[in-house]
DNA sequence: TTTAAATTTTAGACAAATCTAAAAATTAAA
DNA sequence: TTTAATTTTTAGATTTGTCTAAAATTTAAA
């Protein structure tokens, strides 16, 4: 069985990979979690040896297949649980997801399958963010979201996935609508901000902005 | 913060001071719990110091305001969440316990009030059980035990006092389920059983399930 | 009422998850 | 390439919740 520490350290290294395909390590995790390197270094081993991960001491950790299956389960709970938030109880998209946190690790395959299919088996959760399906697998899309750009790259604005009047109004203060050109000029660790150009002029959007623009690359 | 734990020994002692209008004993706990006696005495301890419960050693325990405050929060989510499984995601009613036990420790006074709003302020579980509200009344109830009904009466099924797997299965194979008409046919003075008909078709059933049955007569 | 049985508590130990402080290994800089 | 800075790991301690075995207390029985 699986512990919820080791639910959230897992969640954590997925999260990691994701920005920086090469393995994670110690401090990584550590400032994830906000924990202690020490307490990530323990961690490490139990995992390690409940086969979820592989570790080269000094060299981080990356998922093994059973530890990315979990994983990814994990965030499909996380996802599925803010649109029951949002969509039926009328929480605001910036309200759930300290209570996703929780209930992402409820056990219970036939619960996750069954709310999935009363929410209407949905591709996106409130912020935008894709939902794997049962089998692990993201839905395909063409266009990334600008949150997902490396530092450097550019595209063109191909919509949004979230179209709320206030969204709307703040994109337009901008000036980002569609065709817009945006380059990643820097990242910002501290709250995953983003340094950008809108059609050249410099501007500062949030992640929770980045992740509900689709952006195709040229 | 209370611990999910602690949150589970106080509802474990609300339970049994329910039986037993008395102070709850340690081995009584331990075997609600399934744990030990020596472990019970050392969480004992703990809700002591927190004032959830009052103790005199080995004279048992009894839950102190803010402790019967908390253990009614705990059963109205549990409540709540099994509502929501059999009417929203349609789980039978003897599939949902499991789950509840696990739902029942989130921690947010929004999702509660907002889950309760949205499934209509339902007053009673799928198993019978009254629903505290969000001050922690509960609702008056109305229902007999089918063990107290006369031969010759009859009525219909609201509830059940004992919901373990094993006997909500039996139930099942009964074709007994909320709503179900009963009526008391003849009882038998040497085990107390009862032969009755459900929905007008004859069964024999004995005193632990009749006293288990929760009855409203028309 | 004294003894025996049952219940409850104490003492000491253990696993999980964390911490601080110090040691070891790696990386970067002079 | 040697030294300094950074990163990572180890050692030892702490808290929570549990256990076993033994001691203390209460209850029941002779």
């Amino acid at each position: 069985m699986i512990t919820l520490a080791e639910e959230n350290y897992l969640k954590a290294i997925l999260k990691l990979s994701k920005n920086s395909k090469n393995s994670v390590s110690t401090n990584s995790i550590a400032d994830e979690l906000d924990t202690k390197a020490s307490s990530v270094t323990d961690m490490i081993k139990k995992l390690t040896d409940k086969e979820l991960i592989n570790y080269i001491p000094y060299r981080g950790v990356y998922l093994s297949e059973s530890g990315l299956k979990k994983a990814i389960e994990i965030v499909r709970k996380h996802r599925l649980w803010e649109v029951f938030l949002v969509t039926k109880l009328k929480f605001n998209w910036d309200e759930v997801h300290d209570i996703a946190e929780q209930l992402e690790h409820i056990k219970s395959q036939k619960l996750v399958d069954a709310l999935d299919a009363y929410l209407g088996y949905p591709q996106h959760d409130p912020h935008g963010e894709p939902i794997p399906n049962k089998y692990g697998k993201f839905p395909k899309s063409f266009s990334k979201r600008l949150s997902e750009l490396e530092k450097g790259s550019s595209g063109q604005i191909v919509g949004v996935s979230q179209d709320n009047q206030s969204f709307l109004k703040y994109l337009n203060s901008l000036n980002i609508t569609l065709g817009t050109s945006i380059k990643v000029i820097q990242k910002i660790d501290f709250d995953d901000s983003l340094e950008i150009t809108i059609d050249n002029k410099a501007s500062h959007i949030s992640i929770d902005v980045a992740r509900n623009l689709l952006i195709k690359q040229k």
